[in-house]
RNA sequence: GGCCACGUAGAAAAGUGGUAAUUCGCUCCUCUGCAAAAGGAGCAUGCGCGAGUUCGAUUCUCGCCGUGGCCU
C-alpha cells in the first residue's frame, strides 16, 4: 500500500482577484494556515505595493513565507520550495490544512510538483561576464557544454542560456528534470474577464497610492535600495522608481503601470491555463469553492 | 468663397514608380534557481474615395470627400 499523501489546497489565479481573503475565508472554514506564495511579498518593506495581507485582514490564521528577506537580497524558487516544504510539514504535523495561496506560477508548480532543481547556486560573477556576451555566443558555448540541453533553449533568451551555462560548468551537463510528488493537492482558480480585471487594478492602483505606496518606496530607497534592484522587483516598484527619478510624470506612471499590470495578468493566467487541474472559479463564489473543498478533504 | 498642407493598421508614425519600416496595442506562445523577471511568433493583399498616366501606383496627374491652417 502507498502512503496517503498530505493534502494540500492550492488557491490561484491573476492579481486583483481576492486569491488572499479567499485564503483566509477557507482556512477558517477548514482549520487552515496560509502558504504564501508570492515572489515579492517574501521581501521585507515591499507592504502596499504587492498588496501584502495585514494583520487584521489575517482575522488570527497564520500566514507563512511573507517577509522572510531583505528586498536588496535576491530571493528564489529554490529558497521558496524549501522553506514551503518545511512549512507544509510543520503545518501537516499539527493536523492543520496547508493552504498555498498566491499568484507565482513558477513557484506554485515547482513546490507542488516535486521538481528538483540541480543543486548548482548563483554564481553571480560568471553571470555578470556572461550577461555581457551575446545570446549567439552563449548559445555556442551551452552547444558544446550540452547539446541535448541547447536544444530545447530559446536562442534570444539570454537569462535561460546563462542558467544553463552554469549548471553545466558545475556538472558538467545539464541533469534532466526530475519531480518528485509530495502532496494531493486540490487547485482553486480564481479569475475574472478582462475587462472587469482592469477595472479591480485601476481602482486598487488608485487606492496604493492613496495609502502612501509612492512614499513606501521612496523610503526603501533612501534606505539603500537602488534605483536598479527596484527596478528589477517589477510594476509598482519599477514604475514609482521611474517617478521618483523624474523620468517620468505621474500620470505616465499611473497609465503605464495599469497597463503593465494588466499585461502581467495576462501573463499569469498564460501560466496557470496550462496546469488541467485547475478548478476555476469568479471572485465571490466562495459557497461553491467551500463544497469543493469539503469534497476533497473528505476522500 | 480663395489659397496651402495633410489624409498609411486599434493608436502614433516612416516610406518608395515594382507591391508597406518602427513603436505601442492586440492575439497566441515559451520557461531546469532573478519568474511582478526574461524571451519568442502572428496581426494593413492594404496606404481617404473615384478616375487617368504607366508594363506596373500607396507613391505621378485630375476630380471628389474629410481634417487642419491662412486669407478676404
Amino acid at each position: 500500500m502507498k502512503k496517503k499523501l498530505p493534502k494540500v489546497l492550492a488557491i490561484v489565479g491573476p492579481t486583483a482577484t481576492g486569491k488572499s481573503d479567499l485564503a483566509v475565508e477557507v482556512a477558517l472554514l477548514y482549520d487552515g494556515e496560509i502558504i504564501s506564495a508570492d515572489s515579492r511579498q517574501v521581501y521585507k518593506g515591499m507592504d502596499i505595493g504587492t498588496g501584502k495581507i495585514t494583520v487584521s485582514e489575517m482575522k488570527g490564521i497564520p500566514h507563512y513565507l511573507l517577509d522572510v528577506i531583505e528586498p536588496k537580497k535576491v530571493f528564489d524558487v529554490e529558497l521558496f520550495k524549501t522553506k514551503a516544504e518545511k512549512t507544509i510539514a510543520d503545518i501537516v504535523s499539527r493536523e492543520k490544512l496547508p493552504i498555498v495561496a498566491g499568484g507565482t506560477g513558477f513557484y506554485i508548480d515547482a513546490l507542488i510538483s516535486g521538481e528538483i532543481f540541480p543543486d548548482v547556486p548563483a554564481n553571480k560573477k560568471l553571470r555578470a561576464i556572461l550577461a555581457k556576451k551575446s545570446a549567439e555566443a552563449l548559445m555556442k558555448e551551452i552547444t558544446k557544454l550540452d547539446p541535448r540541453r541547447a536544444k530545447a533553449l530559446d536562442p534570444f533568451n539570454k537569462v535561460r542560456i546563462i542558467r544553463a551555462i552554469e549548471i553545466a560548468r558545475a556538472l558538467g551537463s545539464v541533469p534532466m528534470v526530475k519531480r518528485v510528488k509530495r502532496y494531493e493537492t486540490l487547485f482553486i482558480g480564481l479569475t475574472l474577464d478582462s475587462v472587469k480585471l482592469r477595472e479591480k487594478i485601476h481602482i486598487r492602483l488608485l487606492k496604493r497610492i492613496d495609502v502612501g505606496m509612492i512614499k513606501e518606496i521612496s523610503n526603501l530607497h533612501k534606505k539603500g535600495l537602488s534605483w536598479k534592484r527596484l527596478h528589477d522587483l517589477g510594476l509598482e516598484y519599477r514604475y514609482v522608481a521611474l517617478y521618483l527619478q523624474k523620468k517620468i510624470t505621474k500620470e505616465e506612471m499611473v497609465t503605464q503601470l495599469e497597463q503593465e499590470i494588466a499585461h502581467y495578468a495576462k501573463r499569469q493566467m498564460q501560466w496557470f491555463k496550462r496546469n488541467t487541474d485547475i478548478k476555476w472559479f469568479a471572485p465571490g463564489e466562495n459557497k461553491k469553492i467551500a463544497r469543493e473543498v469539503k469534497k476533497f478533504l473528505k476522500n
